[in-house]
DNA sequence: ATAAATAATTACTAGCCAGTAGATTTATAA
DNA sequence: TTATAAATCTACTGGCTAGTAATTATTTAT
């Protein structure tokens, strides 16, 4: 029989269960109708609840939004900092920077257009600690960019520059990408990957 | 003294002129505040008039969005076109059609974020108009390419998706460059032409 | 079983804003 | 001048939605 501590922490999990549906559905929603005309009574009745059950999980509307944005940007992020913490060769690693994180974009598609196009919806502290992803994410890419140049691997005049050129090519691809289309998802993580390289003139 | 039809004439000038500041005051105010945020009295006060001076120079306030979106895209479409015009070699053509956009997309900037960032809030009809000329602008890029790879000038796997990226590109170039910052208008149109040139994989 | 605590709901309000009807001012023409 | 037309404004409303107070249902603990 379950004793009290194992069920307050299947409680603890069924919370955070909830808030993440919460956020799944807030992301398809806002993605598709946009955040402003997209209602909480729209979203309580995907999730066949009612209003105030959001409210008890989250403290406002633009706390829910602000969630998405974090959770788009901190996978990316996270994925990056896999490839980071390896021994690979600058060449090697930007390559796997670039698939993993292209490779969380696809699969987040929504929670990445939802960062990309409501930001300026966001309350001013969370605009704030969600910018400060958006650098790490930026250094990230300079930093092996610039170990690159140094080692002769890569050719570029402007390594903070090309970062945010490969930023923009990651960021880009919900915008023509279509799941289920003309190309696969594979194919797609490799053709960034071969653009990114081009971008810092890495030898064939 | 001016004949009644010159006086026809000033005023149908006048009436352009009109209409054209609804839209400069109107893509400044949706690229800081977002299009929903953004009420009609917010952009009559800022033109010292009132609401219902708005809505005899448009229908409503779709009207105003969809016209700020096309005229984002139909003026790098012109500075696409212009370029292509031209008896210029595929490498040459491409780095002017590059070069044309990206400095209307620097100074058209409010006009480019907006056009972006709320095409989902335009109206069914208006929203396939301004996507056909994007197609437009996305064939003129592939065309190019198309045509320097079958000439040995570029060197790339898949011609419409290398388009797709330069678009990207210029697309994201509001996203970081800052008017009066640290780098000149010229620099950034001279590094997104050299982004392009890499993507394409001209030779230097 | 039953009391207490937790979870979720029903039913509401307060404020905002796109859009409009009708009055008023300004320009044009006779 | 004065009559007509054009341009603009004042003053309003109807619908919508974030957020909440009070109620009911469901767990949990004893």
């Amino acid at each position: 029989m379950a004793s009290a501590a194992n069920k307050r922490q299947l409680k603890v999990e069924v919370v955070a269960y909830k808030r993440q549906r919460i956020l799944e559905e807030g992301s398809r929603l806002f993605f598709t109708r946009g955040y402003e005309a997209s209602t909480l009574d729209m979203l309580a009745d995907r999730l066949h609840v009612t209003k105030p059950f959001l409210y008890s999980y989250y403290r406002n509307k633009g706390e829910i939004l602000s969630a998405i944005c974090e959770t788009g940007i901190r996978e990316t992020l996270e994925a990056m900092e896999a490839a980071r913490d390896t021994s690979a060769s600058p060449r090697d690693m930007l390559a796997m920077m670039v698939a993993g994180s292209a490779r969380v974009v696809i699969e987040r598609q929504e929670y990445i257009v939802v960062y990309q196009r409501e930001m300026k919806n966001l309350a001013r502290e969370d605009a704030r600690r969600i910018l400060n992803l958006r650098r790490d994410f930026d250094h990230l890419i300079a930093n092996v960019v610039e170990d690159g140049e140094h080692r002769g691997q890569f050719k570029v005049a402007d390594p903070g520059l090309a970062a945010v050129w490969i930023g923009g090519l990651l960021t880009w691809i919900p915008n023509w990408y279509v799941p289920g289309g003309s190309r696969s998802a594979d194919e797609v993580v490799d053709h960034v990957v071969d653009a990114s390289m081009r971008l810092v003139g890495a030898a064939d």
